[in-house]
DNA sequence: GAAACCTTCCAAAACGATTTGGATAAGCCA
DNA sequence: TGGCTTATCCAAATCGTTTTGGAAGGTTTC
């Protein structure tokens, strides 16, 4: 309704002056700029975004993309991610908004609309695959965008944080030996995941590292998943005495595949997972599990994307952090 | 980078040409039109959005606001609903984004920034309070919106859905009292969330029906909420043998408390929650519960934004559906 | 008192698309 | 041939800001 040349015109002013004066330039009295400040909260003006953006060139904007079809995701985990950024981002000035694009062809799509449009400022990259044709495509712009996760082999460099889950699941695995377990098996999540493969190695290095012969069922990464995954595991009479879970939510399912079976958690089978989702406090037993702390890696991430926004180079912007341990009743020594 | 002037230039056409080609306006000539659409392809032209917003006055985008901060709340539900609305939106054009906003007198300032800077075309409103101060917002503007969910007095009339609360916890503590149950409380959500009031109502409607007495406790709608009301209720001779919950946090953190009182679900005490999240499908037992069918709300909620955004009166656009009874193992008779 | 400086304001030019209101040329009819 | 359509194209205005490059008037400096 209000746009600045109304506002003007009431205030017998340019429209210029009426910018600026809103804008807190120093080149309108102090008396003028009251007066402006004084119309404009009157008038209930706010300045048209578009047109804003469009001068601007920049669109306040910074967006996460979330691939979500199959199956529910670690949602929790990206609204908690977002709320971690939330507040460093709305200081500088940006909104931030998720976006959720079915995964494949049309997700490309998606960030070239987002990025060729000028539709946002800066990037949230998520869920990152080995080969991941997203950042693929982003290395060859000059667009801003930073990632929570890695990938394996990619030309370029980019910013990211990721939690050192290679050595977060060998640390896992030498915790179960520690307690006395020798039939540990690894339930992982496909390989076209990026996680999944160091998860799956620190496994087995400290596996083998051991003496012990690693043991891996690969699963999709939710609870029908691990459920089937743990029908596969344990019926046999030497079945694993405990279970390392690519994630919670294969966990959750293997949990109940044990129960399925007559056996019990933690007593005939120990069972940890990783990401520390809210229901995993709250399971029977407590799940026990790992987690990249997420309030400091998404403070981290916003102020990566920040600085790329204003120009910065991406070198020395790769973080692999220590994952968080967390013990709960899913883990105990093996029966006898 | 490509803009319809450089292209324009680079075909020897002028931009209105260009534009009215890519746009597929019937005064270009074949010959151009194809000429014009191989160029821009090459070029990988995309529209400056905010251009094309400030032009057209449209942003082409709709808005879901998440309040989030104490506690999480039902992501996965929102996501879901996310899910629903993204494609019928994606049909007609608009980009389906949420924001996340800490709730209070910064949620209305995120309102006010979006509606007024027009910043979307739309917004999709959940989690609403009995007096909703965004509503009583968007009701003074004449801003497209719909709501999931209802307030219980507002002046004005808007379009929602939400499901039927009343009859459902109604049906429910019906469903208990069919099973034998006499003592029979609720765990209700604090009654400045709208759909609590509701819920009890219906709860309180059967039980006094029945002859029974009511009992209610409120409490927070999370985990830690349920395990403390769980605590309250269980360690009396008396307590009661059926607890229906406000939501399935509560209702997870009741049969964290159950269980923590040496009893059994559902042998001891029958559960049953509302929302029917992932995790209940996996909670041993599994959650009895109910739901309101998200698709099908996602996709009735976004026809009448998209309505409501081409101008049609929000006559009509009020929905009240039935909720889906979800039985599982977590009710039972009672004991003896 | 003239030159150099502030202070305060503003006209006009962007930004990149869409849309209005013709202009031009070719085809058609009588 | 002249008048009337029709088919194709385009110049210019517009959306609402921000920003550039002064201009006008008053002050200070020497």
């Amino acid at each position: 309704m209000s746009s600045l040349r109304t506002l003007a015109e009431s205030l017998g002013l340019s429209v210029t002056t009426v910018s600026r004066a809103l804008d807190g330039y120093p080149d309108v009295s102090r008396k003028t700029r009251e007066r402006v400040t004084a119309a404009a909260e009157a008038a209930g003006y706010r300045p048209n975004a578009a047109a804003r953006r469009l001068r601007r060139g920049s669109a306040e904007i910074v967006t996460l993309v979330l691939p979500t079809a199959q199956g529910r995701f670690n949602e929790p985990l990206y609204i908690e991610l977002m709320r971690a950024m939330g507040e460093p981002f709305a200081k500088a000035g940006y909104d931030l908004t998720l976006m959720a694009s079915p995964p494949g062809e049309d997700e490309l799509r998606t960030y070239r609309r987002l990025v060729e449009g000028r539709r946002t400022d800066g990037l949230i990259v998520v869920r990152t695959r080995p080969q991941d044709p997203r950042i693929e495509y982003l290395l060859g712009t000059d667009f801003p965008f930073v990632v929570m996760g890695r990938t394996s082999a990619q030309p370029g460099i980019f910013p990211f944080v990721d939690g050192d889950g290679e050595q977060g699941f060998a640390d896992a695995t030498a915790h179960l030996i520690g307690l006395g377990h020798k039939r540990i098996a690894h339930v992982a999540s496909p390989a076209n995941l990026n996680y999944a493969l160091f998860r799956r190695a620190g496994y087995e290095r400290a596996m083998t590292a051991a003496g012990l012969t690693p043991r891996v069922v690969e699963t999709e990464p939710d609870e029908d998943g691990g459920f089937e995954a743990g029908r596969f595991l344990l019926p046999t009479a030497d079945h694993p005495t405990a279970v390392l879970c690519g994630t919670d939510r294969i966990a959750m399912g293997v949990m109940r595949a044990v129960r399925a079976a007559g056996l019990n958690v933690p007593h005939d089978v120990s069972v940890i997972g990783h990401d520390n989702l809210p229901a995993s406090t709250y399971s029977d037993p407590p799940l026990t599990t790992m987690e990249l702390p997420i309030t400091e890696t998404g403070a981290r991430l916003a102020e990566m994307l920040l600085a790329r926004i204003e120009g910065a180079s991406p070198e020395g912007m790769q973080e692999v952090r220590p994952l968080r341990f967390i013990q709960r009743g899913s883990t105990a020594p093996p029966k006898l």
